[in-house]
DNA sequence: GATGAATGAGCCTTCATTCAT
DNA sequence: GATGAATGAAGGCTCATTCAT
């Protein structure tokens, strides 16, 4: 039992810190009630401060909803947009889906999607924001090695803008139906990346030029 | 003297329609609001009754809401799950997506989409509910024309529940992007007619027999 | 011993009642406390209403501020700015006097004028409507029979805007003096019927013809 | 490098200064925003230092605005109460009056009426200091020369208390009537010498001795 | 059944005051 | 002495729910 660390920490923390402190909280709790439902009261103290000190770095509670989704969005792109180029543009594709299928299936991204749809009335930026940073930015990037593909012959000549949706859309609804299995039984007993590889290889089917004949 | 019928509306509306008036107006003013925004006082003008009254109907808010999501979900529900089986099993499928996209593509899907989002925490059984009867019941029907497809050798040879997901999955992911088009610049120029005849396109290309080779 | 009444008034107030019951609460709080200092629960609870039923009336406390001090002000006026002429000004004027007199002279006056000095920076709409009808009303009404005065030589000659307003400044703040006697030594000991007839003496010596010489 | 100097004022201001500059600045923003709705942060600021400073040297914020009060009025008084006798009584109390007409129309004191006015129910000590030491001030000033021009005949036989009420109420309700001219249309085309001189004059035609008939 | 006035718990926000640095 | 980040009590306002009519 190391019950002291439970009693006092022994140094204050930061007070460059707080902001994050706060932000974090921030998510975790419009994470569980939405952002109606969540009490100051309660993310300041997860982040164990006084309910007036969020008001020192936030103006009020709807901004720090913007400024915890704007980050958490912002934190959790790590896309190499300019994936590095190898001799096979398949590969190449595979690869990205995979980083991009581990980004959708992270933990905030299911948070993130749920609560931007929820305050999509009254916050329409965050929507932009979201369509922006995570949609466009994913389709620049699939669209690139698809159109690739079609110039090597590995894939079929088809709108690379239709294809890159395909697999945007079925990977990000993939995401949300696996964040909760239990509502969907056609994922339910798949692992994550079996559902990956499920995907991909329907992608990949989809891609392949067309019989010779 | 008659005066009073010069204001009063001419005919009283039945009171066995009272639920019915009621769950519409909460529809619009969630929809419009959200759970948690949405002030009774609202639905009941919109209703045309007296905020009383809703508490004859319904035991409270949260009830409401679930009544008029159950309601709202089943009475969209449309989809012919036997649909008639012609010669084709493509033409059946793709017959069958038409359907599903225009249940989709109707203005209170995405509506229902983002509040069942949204109060997924509070009401997991209606996630479960639009889970079962939107997104089951869709993949028990398309899969059955898969099946026949692969059977008939109209389709390649895989895992009927994986095509199946994919088409549900893209349909509506891109259903929700053409309500949102503003936000989605590859959607934003396109009709839906078009949309849909991408998506069929591309998953009956997904589906076609492997090359003779 | 009629506790009976303490436990239950037998008939609800009526409903018309509300408002006037919430602004004379209003009126005895905002008169202890100032605006600022003044909580709504403390005005409920002297209206013997709750706290929600303030916001049935009135949209927020500044208003009900507002409305409290403009109806206090309406409710005062009484001054009969026709008063019958008799044959003599002097004697009509000394009427007008005694009745401004004992407007100024009543409880709620000294609250009322404190209240609009006080809040004159974030409600100069209310020091307005008090110059206008108490200042300027009673300015109209007192230079009419100064008018009166000089043109049957009751009087000197001289401006009567000038009399009128030398006659309003003394007998207010005398009136406010009054309501502060213990602050004021030099009113302390006199009654107001007392202090009334100085006034008027000095302001008759001061109107009456200039000596023949 | 001095590169810090470039940033900071050149000269700190003195220590001892800090009282001023806090009681100051506290007399500016209380003057704009009454007690209740000044803030220290404000004063803090517009005093050049910081929040806790203003509690090295004021317990809190009721004592700063006592402090200020009495600073205030106590540097505002500067009525020579034994004002140097020439041989006319009439030429010194107008003298005298000049001199307290100027202070009525300083900046400083129709604000500082006003703060007093509005806290009279917190405060009272504030108000028995301004009727001590701006009324009773006044009152022994001139009465003082309206005895002297009783006895020389200069004025008629009448309470010299009586007079010296009328004289200070009207000054006084004149300058605040001036000091917000719009409201009040009977002096907004008066300059202050003009409404001095129409207070003078009215005043010594009470004083004057009564004809001779 | 229907009404809508009344209730009061609940929460965001402000700001005087404290105190570690 | 000086700072300003942190605190937390207090109060205005909202709105789901009740209930007398």
């Amino acid at each position: 039992m190391v019950d002291s660390t439970s009693i006092e920490p022994r140094w204050r923390r930061m007070p460059e810190e707080r902001p994050r402190q706060i932000l974090d909280a921030a998510f975790e709790v419009f994470a569980e009630q939405g952002l109606a439902a969540a009490r100051l009261d309660d993310i300041a103290k997860r982040a164990g401060v006084s309910k007036g000190t969020i008001y020192l770095y936030f103006p009020n509670k709807e901004e720090l909803f913007r400024e915890m989704v704007r980050n958490t969005i912002l934190a959790q792109i790590e896309i190499g947009e300019q994936a590095p180029e190898t001799a096979s543009a398949t590969d190449d594709l595979v690869e990205c889906m995979r980083g991009y299928w581990s980004f959708l299936r992270s933990s905030t991204f299911p948070v993130l999607y749920r609560l931007i749809q929820a305050e999509l009335r009254n916050f329409p930026e965050l929507a932009q924001f979201y369509a922006e940073e995570v949609i466009a930015r994913g389709h620049r990037l699939f669209c690139h090695h698809i159109q690739r593909g079609i110039e090597k012959a590995e894939f079929r000549a088809l709108d690379p803008s239709v294809a890159t949706r395909m697999l945007l859309g079925s990977m990000v609804m993939h995401s949300l139906w696996c964040s909760k299995r239990s509502f969907f039984p056609s994922v339910a007993e798949r692992s994550d990346e079996q559902v990956f590889d499920e995907i991909t290889d329907f992608i990949l089917h989809a891609l392949r030029p067309a019989p010779v004949a």
